[in-house]
DNA sequence: TTTTGCTTGATTGTGTACAAAACGCTCGCA
DNA sequence: TGCGAGCGTTTTGTACACAATCAAGCAAAA
């Protein structure tokens, strides 16, 4: 595809480690990569044509974003989000992505509203299509509305926020139906659009609601048993 | 106390590059580094005893933070934030202090109490002391809230909002009156303790307000001469 | 048979060397 | 005297090599 190409040209010019970052970063968020996975800096440079020294920075980095966990000694691997991180994240983004919904709220041209019902078609579109790339669009809705309140910092916790949560619902989320996503988004579009801020602000409040809670019903068994013991071992300052 | 022993042992033990981060941190955040200061590697490493790898790695996660900036071949340097970083920042800062005083009303424990109200007691003793110890101490107040919500994420945001607001008072700020923040603090500890959400919810907020007013009310003359400058060479494409 | 200790292999942490790019300086020219 | 080009120095970007640490497998003893 296009896009492939201009970010290619961009990194080349721009930074290696860049593009390592990226790359892991969508392969982790594609699944095709998942949770759990050990990453060593050998095999990751080899197979990417890089030396180690532009692997680590990559990794670093998604150290810092929560979407790998990188032990001393131990090298990295693909974050495995505990039910309380999830809990953490959740309430984060409600409190942020409310806050995008009050900055927008009066100040959305035609255009972006049009930009914005343009991508729950393209989430409508992909409904049919694997469960990733609807996760992955559900997501990149949320970042757009971040990246249209112009708020540098605001746009950065978003993203990196729904990245995690991205991680999470591949880990503990029910199968994910993108209908009730879809139709969500365009009630909050159609509030947004109105300038009814009460109204917008209750909806965002409500679909994170609903994604939480999609999130964290299942998960119960197998997972925390691991969880348990570790939480004996700190203890015993291990 | 206790772990901070533990902590220093950790730190040399652990990674030095953790260590060249804290030290790059704080002579930041005490304005040992002013803002625009350029920052090379090879000296900052000669100067502390570290190679440049080490240095590089710090540098990486201070740009993470929005402490520095670190343009591609040109080296790094003291972050300063526009005063439009400044509203961003703040106004993140109001969304997620007031998740923290959201979450922590009716779980607080007298003895957490008795914590919050002994640091702002330090803050009132260090009234007379110089600005920037001040400032650093009624940002610690905040880092501290966060610390009792235990929600790792939200103290992460609220820790480096609080680091990139010293910085923003450093720059743009008048004189500091320390006297406001200490009695604010107090009114919203007891807040916190009478359990009354909605009050203390109204008390950050107005905090929060009054810290963005002394940040941007100053600042209009010498130092916004040379940004006017900047963004017309901007203009013509310098 | 199980447990403990050692040894080996693999992986990360760090320093250093070389290549590329930017900055400052001097020199030449109008 | 002012301006621009060319060159040398400084600083960053990257790769690689060595040291330190951890995990696994094997052997030996209880």
């Amino acid at each position: 595809m296009a896009s492939t190409l201009r970010d290619k040209n961009q990194k080349s010019a721009v930074s290696k480690s860049d593009a390592v970052y990226r790359t892991l970063k969508r392969a982790i968020l594609d699944q095709a990569l998942a949770a759990g996975t050990k990453l060593p800096e050998d095999s990751i440079g080899e197979r990417l044509g890089v030396s180690r020294t532009i692997v680590r920075q990559a990794l670093a980095r998604l150290n810092g974003e929560g979407l790998i966990e990188l032990r001393p000694h131990k090298g990295a691997c693909v974050a495995q989000p505990s039910l309380e991180d999830a809990r953490h994240i959740f309430a984060v983004r409600q409190s942020l992505e409310t806050l995008v919904v009050d900055t927008l709220i009066g100040k959305l041209t035609p255009q972006q509203i049009r930009q914005l019902e343009a991508h729950v078609d393209a989430e409508g579109a992909a409904r049919t299509n694997n469960t990733s790339a609807s996760i992955q669009l559900a997501g990149e809705f949320h970042v757009l509305l971040a990246k249209l309140t112009e708020n540098d910092v605001l746009l950065r916790y978003v993203t990196e926020l729904v990245s995690r949560s991205s991680l999470i619902l591949s880990l503990y989320g029910r199968p994910h139906s993108p209908d009730c996503a879809v139709s969500e988004h365009r009630e909050l579009i159609a509030a947004l659009d109105k300038g009814e801020r009460e109204h917008a602000c209750e909806l965002m409040r409500h679909h994170i609601d609903a994604i939480t809670t999609r999130a964290l019903l299942k998960g119960n068994s197998e997972k925390d048993f691991p969880d348990l013991l570790a939480a004996y071992a700190r203890e015993e300052g291990l």
